[in-house]
DNA sequence: GCTTTAAAGTTCTATTTTAGAACTGTCAAT
DNA sequence: ATTGACAGTTCTAAAATAGAACTTTAAAGC
């Protein structure tokens, strides 16, 4: 597959793993989260080489999840920041973090504890169903084909308008 | 960075994206949840190379995502289904797949639907707080060091038990 | 009996990505 | 005049991935 398509792909996570879905991505955003904002102190605290850091960064603001801002003039210095966009990617971190917390780690105990200031316990988060409220799991969920949906074809044979390629995949 | 000690870093995340942050996985689970349980099946629906899903397989039987289950004798043949800890991988899926619904779908619409089979209702997935049920924001979360938390170091600096590594990186 | 087909991989080379280190340009401070 | 901070860029070597062909076991069709 060449990853440069995927972000075009007719389903939500391959789009979304187009941008997040890398290596370095989820750990540089791990950092914006935690107030991080410069190139330098990306590099150091993550030990990425800054080549790659250079391209993450760049990616991400294509992508519209950071925005370059500059912060002093001569010499013209710039600081990365979340927009809406990438503060929306807020769930999928913390999901990311429970999961990890829950079945990733050692005796020592969770690396970090989170404090909700609105009722000012430590939490965890739970994923709900927007219409009832209830926690979700993935036996509850039925799945629908939407608006956006591919007609039959797997993702791979999609590309050329050959009219053979749907007959093709399904033989 | 050496992507194999990724899982033993004092860092929910990290230890996660050592699982599934690389470019297959988390679309190999999507498959997974999608019912999909066989190596042809992953293939031919994903187009990925059989050497690589053939690699991710085994990697996340190692994680105990997945467990590998003989479905016929001679030939002996496997098929993959998500352990416990796989099915608990569901809201960061979901989390996912929301992302891109708000934000990367195109004039089309979305993908898929997804109904709730208890109330059932079309939703989306809400992270709340698991104390006060209110939906959560990076904004009203505060961070505090727990237990398995690293003394001062950055990650990358920790695997050394070089002395002057602490002092180093503090400079 | 011989050939084809299916499933679940393995093996091979070519291409792309990433790692690791050094280098550049602009300015402030010493 | 030199050093250092910051935000990158440029290079080569190593690793990962793509793409295709090959292997094994056994059933099905002729």
């Amino acid at each position: 597959m060449k990853w440069d398509t995927l972000e075009e792909e007719p389903c939500s996570l391959a789009r979304t793993v187009a941008v997040i879905g890398d290596r370095w991505s989820l750990l540089i955003l791990r950092e914006c989260f935690l107030r991080k904002r410069r190139f330098e102190a990306f590099q150091s605290s993550l030990g990425i080489t800054r080549h790659l850091l250079a391209e993450r960064l760049k990616k991400l603001v294509r992508f519209g999840v950071l925005r370059r801002i500059p912060y002093q003039e001569s010499p013209k210095r710039y600081e990365y920041i979340l927009t809406q966009k990438g503060l929306d990617l807020y769930p999928i971190i913390m999901s990311i973090v429970h999961w990890g917390n829950i079945h990733m780690v050692d005796s020592r105990g969770r690396p970090m504890l989170h404090q909700h200031k609105n009722c000012g316990h430590m939490f965890d988060p739970v994923m709900v169903c927007s219409e009832c409220g209830e926690p979700l799991s993935a036996k509850a969920v039925h799945v629908h084909p939407g608006p956006g949906a591919r007609q039959t074809s797997p993702v791979h044979a999609m590309a050329a308008d050959d009219p053979k390629a749907k007959a093709k995949t399904e033989s």
